[in-house]
DNA sequence: CAAGTATATGAAGGATCCTTCAGTTTTTTG
DNA sequence: CAAAAAACTGAAGGATCCTTCATATACTTG
């Protein structure tokens, strides 16, 4: 494909980096549309494990051009897309989460966007080459540990957990 | 100060950004160095309330430099540089990680950069202004609980830490 | 198959940004 | 205070990248 034809079907740069961008978040976005929708009323484990799961994959399908991407969503034009797809990604957890069996979240926008920061954050640290040697092989494990973990920090009292929780934490305010 | 004048203190305009940004990680580098080495032998709810502490107040001392340097990251010399100075913080969180009065970690390297991953990616998505509205006051405190639980899913069976432990975790693989 | 329409191509023009350097200002020195 | 050294300045030159457009190719239609 040549430079002119490009041209041909968007106005200009920028135009065709943000298609190609809303692309890509789209796809991602409706991967974990779907795993949100696919996880309601299931324990937060199992949420985790799927969200995790979710968009590794979706992040992971064509790595280099994930990779590229990034430095497009810093020019003009990608912020509102990112934050516009990240903002329906973070209802969708939202949505998931309100229906876990097995927790209550006080605070639900602040733990969704939590949870959907840590999984692009570290998705992106690793993408992007900073992560030690063989770190691939334990990504998905150890975030799907890691979420667990935190969401299990809502867990409900034991009275309400009876049905299947594993030994509890405390329900709130876990340190100091 | 004047274009001409940089040119009398750098060769060129890749030598410049990289000083700005190597001053920046080392600033940062320098800050989780102290921090972990003054909560070596501590309970890993402790280390994580340090580690988010010295992390958050050393990239949001100055926010606008923190996120334009983002965009620095990207370009030549970038990744080196940051990964020189990842290698150092996560060794650092390494050593203070092994040291934990209340825990064991089997995989210490994938553990210390599972945690360094987390909490660059959220401060940075928190940066880039990708965050919801008035998150900032929670950033801080949500990542505390985060690290905590994440770590204590590594904590020592009941044998071991009937020093001061709280209610345990499973020991091991604490999902599906 | 000829004429018409849609799509493809890449060199040339223009805009933007990096770098240089001749001349000026400030500071130091004897 | 005069002379020399050091530091500063911004317009001009050069390099890089975005965009256009005249021309070529492929496809459609009667």
């Amino acid at each position: 494909m040549s430079v002119g034809s490009l041209y041909q079907y968007y106005p200009n740069r920028d135009a065709l980096l943000a298609a190609v961008l809303e692309g890509h978040l789209t796809s991602i976005a409706c991967a974990i549309d779907h795993a949100c929708r696919e996880h309601r009323g299931k324990p937060v484990s199992e949420m985790a494990s799927a969200l995790v799961a979710a968009f590794v994959a979706a992040k992971l399908r064509d790595p280099e051009k994930s990779k590229a991407l990034y430095a497009v969503a810093a020019e003009r034009g990608g912020p509102e897309l990112i934050t516009a797809m990240q903002t329906r990604m973070i209802a969708a957890i939202a949505a998931m989460l309100a229906s876990a069996a097995d927790a209550h979240f006080e605070e639900l926008p602040v733990t969704s966007a939590m949870v959907f920061s840590v999984l692009a954050g570290s998705v992106r640290a690793f993408l992007e080459g900073h992560a030690p040697a063989g770190f691939e092989a334990h990504l998905e494990g150890q975030l799907v540990r890691l979420l667990t973990a935190y969401l299990q920090t809502h867990q409900l009292g034991p009275a309400a957990r009876a049905i299947d929780g594993p030994v509890g934490l405390k329900t709130k305010s876990p340190n100091r």
